[in-house]
DNA sequence: GGCGCGCAGTGACCTAAATCACGCAGGGCG
DNA sequence: CGCCCTGCGTGATTTAGGTCACTGCGCGCC
């Protein structure tokens, strides 16, 4: 119990509700475990309420007939998933699965409205969660449609190696926690294509992969091919 | 003034506002006209408040660098624009023009989260909106990704003729207000390629073009087309 | 009436990316 | 140890779709 309410607590939207108010929606909070792998919910479900993340990480992603995989986005501990359909009354519009080990607390809709009602500082929290969210899909529109696999290869990376890679004295330096195949689903093509990105990003001497082991040898260089530029050379 | 109070009723976000609150806001809205093809913001440039479009529509895209434009979303008359930058104090994440002429009242990004603050309703229904948005952009990236233009185009004017189509003999029936070159931009490819797509289409019976009058003569068929399948025939 | 403009249609490319078909390395485990 | 599984790399081939370059039409306007 109060562990869930500690959860609750370390949560961006929820942080900074009164005591009494994050109590009671503690009590109503009911836990729920996954292993790496499993899904959460799928797309065209009907949605009861929203999913608050206290460890590990969730993707959601649609999906085409042939099995191919488009993550829309992935949520990670101190963010909920599926507020849409809470604030919209709609069903699930993707799939959801855990990436990892992962522990939500799931909580009714009708709790989160209220609380959204009577504690209008948790409304605008949501409405800024959601407004990052927009921006985020606004961008993966862009580079979908607009932008090479080379280049949205080239944004990942740099993303992925800012947020969590160390500085070194070669450059920036992440162990790459996807597959390829992931990566593929993320930034919209097929494993195959993004092995040979790699090796042409390698190639031009812009990032080095040992194993997956990645190491950004020129950030300016890997940017600028991130933002486009049509480099023609051998 | 009082037109202004009135614009503000008919919309979506502001309609259930108690009168007083609504002739608040009416007083420090400020008007502003655009001519089709006008552009109302720019990507990057700094927010200072949302956009209600009284009579017209914007429509809300991303370029890149060779000057192709993917369009995001279009707005029409009783909805809003940017409330992203304003719930998330960013920079706008998209370019803003005229689809048409058009009228918006400008509302300070202030006033709008005090009004969240005080009229939990108004911060419910914007929650509703962006909801409604999401869902738009994840249904966008899903067939930018996974379908082909084909599929696109058919799930285009299927949306189209039914929202705006009258039932014939022959079929739903629609004035297409678009050039395909806007077609394009909307559904993420170039011109020519639309034009081919829709020969096809043609070709295949599926629906029938006239100059911009377009008749769609198998319903089933082309929502068919628009899930996809890999009809492979002569 | 003729000229210019914007838009649609189309043939002939070209190329990025998807698909198919392998082979190979590492690692868990019977 | 030997094997199976998963993930990676890579060549060969196919294909969708983007690009280029024209044509031709409708329409407004001088």
């Amino acid at each position: 119990m109060t562990d869930k309410l500690e959860a609750l607590r370390r949560t961006k939207l929820f942080s900074d509700l009164p005591q009494d108010a994050l109590r009671d929606l503690a009590e109503h909070a009911v836990e729920r475990r996954l292993r790496r792998g499993e899904t959460l919910f799928v797309a065209g479900e009907e949605a009861r309420g929203l999913y608050v993340i206290v460890r590990g990480a969730i993707r959601a992603y649609r999906e085409s007939l042939s099995g191919r995989e488009q993550t829309v986005h992935v949520e990670r501990a101190g963010s909920t998933i599926a507020e849409v359909p809470v604030f919209d009354d709609g069903p699930h519009p993707s799939n959801a699965v855990a990436e990892e080990d992962t522990l939500v607390l799931f909580i009714d809709k009708r709790d989160v409205k209220k609380l959204c009602r009577e504690h209008p500082c948790i409304a605008l929290g949501a409405l800024k969660a959601m407004a990052g969210r927009l921006r985020h899909t606004a961008a993966l529109i862009e580079r979908l449609s607009l932008r090479g696999v080379d280049q949205r290869l080239a944004a990942f990376l740099l993303e992925e190696a800012e947020r969590y890679g160390v500085r070194t004295a070669r450059g920036l330096s992440v162990e790459l926690r996807l597959t390829n195949q992931e990566i593929a689903a993320r930034i919209g093509t097929v494993r195959e294509v993004v092995s040979r990105a790699l090796a042409r990003l390698q190639r031009e001497s812009l990032i080095e992969l040992k194993g997956r082991r990645l190491t950004v040898l020129d950030e300016r260089g890997l940017a600028l091919r991130a933002e486009s530029f049509i480099v023609r050379q051998a």
